[in-house]
DNA sequence: GTCTATATACAGATAGAC
DNA sequence: GTCTATCTGTATATAGAC
């Protein structure tokens, strides 16, 4: 019934040629959108930004995602899935003195990421208008890491290399302490400190929290 | 030459009429438009609004404040002023096993307020637009909390009840760790840990925080 | 499916009366 | 100093050709 059968020249014609762009067009609008909105946020980017980045028109971004708002909620749960440290990376059976430091280097250079400082401030400002990105990015980030790090706490206390009563607690501890002073300098764009202080400051964390879980 | 002198009547006409409520005017713009931006951010505020709230018109908003841009650096560095732990508070003489637990209790009730919550979200977002922000509110806040907990522990250290080498890195991982869970949950408007819970954190903290530094 | 052109709304900022 | 009315730009979203 929708369709007309009168023009049927139309679908005897080469099929493929308009078609097969869509997909492709939707992931570079996808790109820009993400790009755009983590750097300047949801009111300042307009859709013919996004459009422009992408090498679209702008009609063809509301074909694809229907309105700003919801591309906006696309791009950043996207973002929100690809943060955190990889529970597989940690071996149970590294000693948390050659583990512990080494953990603390790759969660610094994860919270201190252009892309996780970002996505972080816009599901901050967002809380209101978009409530489950906030949820998300933190389920996904965060408390992922968090359990990851509380795993191999356990296994350490199981083990009898430390004593950790509650190694949830011990990971938020962890963690925490190593964002610091860090965290919120990469939040608000000031100077980070060098790459040596850094090391100093994740390597003084590491010692004050063996001490306190020592068995 | 500005003046005529035609309209005399207007220079011995009541001169305090107008120009008294000037001052209160702008502090009503001020304040709502504290709100507005805190709650909303920058870019979804609108003069329109602003003006609204404060119950003037929107040139009245110009003439005191020159621009959108400008009433924003004065009414989000005003809140930026006020944050923080004050350091008179903090007596050297009281020994860390019943200081700690009062300064976390303090300290958690500060970083979970809704104001402090917004002007950080705020300040992070606007770390492109207006850098100057962030820096203020890290060197009022944060970096204002941090010294006064460094000083008292340095005290602690010279007092000899516990073993601190750097006061700083200790005030940093004391004050971090504290924050952990429930900031990030404030910062994204998530259910918050109850009373009890959170008690039960900060006391985890301050044991693992004396056990980490006991003498 | 994709484009160009347009409808509609509202933003920041200003002009001019009082 | 303060208001009302207005200018000017640009935003989201849609209509219609191909």
């Amino acid at each position: 019934m929708t369709r007309t059968q009168k023009n049927s020249a139309k679908k005897h014609a080469p099929a493929r040629r308009g078609r097969p762009r869509s997909k492709e067009k939707a992931r570079r609008i996808l790109n820009a959108a993400v790009e755009r909105f983590t750097r300047n946020g949801f009111e300042a980017t307009s859709v013919d930004d996004i459009a422009a980045d992408a090498g679209v028109s702008k009609q063809t971004v509301y074909s694809h995602f229907g309105s700003k708002e919801e591309l906006f909620g696309v791009a950043i749960s996207t973002k929100c899935k690809t943060s955190g440290i990889d529970p597989d990376d940690i071996d149970p059976d590294v000693p948390p003195e050659s583990m512990l430091p080494e953990l603390a280097r790759r969660f610094t250079a994860l919270i201190t990421s252009e892309e996780a400082v970002a996505v972080n401030a816009i599901c901050s400002v967002s809380r209101d208008s978009h409530p489950e990105l906030g949820r998300l990015y933190y389920e996904r980030g965060p408390v992922a890491t968090v359990e990851a790090v509380a795993a191999y706490l356990a296994a350490q206390d199981a083990a009898g290399r430390l004593r950790i009563d509650d190694p949830t607690d011990a990971a938020w501890q962890f963690l925490c302490m190593l964002k610091a002073e860090t965290q919120m300098r990469s939040q608000f764009h000031l100077e980070l400190p060098g790459e040596a202080e850094q090391r100093r400051y994740e390597l003084a964390c590491v010692a004050m929290f063996l001490r306190a879980y020592a068995r």
